[in-house]
DNA sequence: GTGGTCTAGACCACG
DNA sequence: GTGGTCTAGACCACC
C-alpha cells in the first residue's frame, strides 16, 4: 500500500456517528419525565404543561410527545384526564 | 406560577437533543467522500476502497455506502465501473 | 465445418434474452411516473399513492418504489412531504 | 374516488415485468446446451466452441460462459480438457 | 398511516 | 471479488 493509499483508506476507517447513538426523542422525553418523577420533582397530582407546550419548548412534535406521554400512562405513572383542564397528565401515587 | 410549578417547567424547557445533530449516515459518509476530494486527498483517477469494505470499516450496511455514492456519481464526482477490478470508484476530473 | 460441428455452433449462435430487455424494476416505475406526467395523467399537485400502496399493488418492496422516486424528487418532478398526509408526493409545476 | 384519482392509481396498479421472469444468462445458455445433450445433437465427444467464441456470439461475458459450463462439468455431463485444444469441454458419456 | 433511514442478506453479470 | 439490483423487515419522527 503506497502512500496515498494510505491516505485514502483514512477517509473511511472510522466509523460515523451512529444516527442510534442519539436516542430517539420519544425516549429522551419520556426518561426526563420518569426522572422527574423518580426525583420528587414530579409528585401525585402534579400536572405536566399541556402537549402542545412541551412540544414548542422542546422542539418536537406534538405527536412525539404524545408517544413518550403514552407510555407512561400505560404504566400507570400518568394519569391523562380529559376535558378542559390545561394539564394533560396527572402523577399517580407511588407505584 | 409558583415555585412547583416554575420546577415542573424547567423539566421541559430545554430541547432534546435533535436528531438532526446526528445527519443520517449516508450523508456523513457522503460529506467525507466530497471532503476529500476537496482537500485534495482524493485525485483524479484515484479509486475508494470497495463497498464491502468500506461498510465494514465504517461499520454501515452496504446499501448505505451506496446510497453515499450514488449521488456523487450522479453529479459527477465519482465514476463507477463494474466489474473486477480492485477499484470500484474513480474520482473525476475538476469539475 | 463438417455437417455436425455447423450444428453444434447453431446452439450458440443466437443471444441470450438479455437481461437488459428486462430493464430494472426501479426503471421500469420510474418510467411510467415521467410518462404520466408528461401525458397529463399526474399533473401539478396531484398526488400519488403511499408508497407501502404502489409497492403492494406492483409487487415490488418499497425500496424499489423508494429508489424509483428518488430521482424524480431530485430531478424536481415529484415533490415529496413527510406526514400523515394520505398523499406522498405531489406533481411539481410544468418543469 | 374520484375519476382523476382512478386514472391515477392505474399508474400503479399492474404489476412491473420482473427481472426474475427473464431467467439468468447463465442458465440460459446452461439449458441450451443440456437440451443438445438431449436431444442428441451434442453427443460423446463432441467439442464445444471456445469460451471467447461463444461469449460473443451470444452476447455474454466470458465469465458468464464459464459459469454455465463449470455447473455442467460437475455434473459430469461435460469434460473439461485442458491445454491448446481449441475445444474446452467434450461431452461425456451417457450418465 | 406516512415518508426517512437503516440493516442483513441474496442473486446476478462482469474485467 | 467487484458493482447492480432486489427483498423483507425494522424503527423513527412527523401533520
Amino acid at each position: 500500500m503506497d502512500r496515498n493509499d494510505s491516505l485514502i483508506h483514512k477517509i473511511f476507517d472510522t466509523p460515523v456517528q451512529s444516527a442510534r447513538e442519539a436516542r430517539p426523542l420519544y425516549l429522551q422525553l419520556q426518561q426526563r419525565i420518569r426522572d422527574a418523577i423518580r426525583n420528587g420533582v414530579l409528585r401525585y397530582g402534579d400536572a405536566i404543561p399541556p402537549e402542545r407546550e412541551i412540544a414548542g419548548t422542546m422542539g418536537v412534535s406534538r405527536v412525539t410527545v404524545r408517544r413518550a406521554i403514552d407510555d407512561l400512562v400505560t404504566e400507570g405513572l400518568l394519569i391523562q384526564r380529559q376535558g378542559s383542564a390545561p394539564s394533560s397528565a396527572t402523577v399517580s401515587s407511588s407505584r
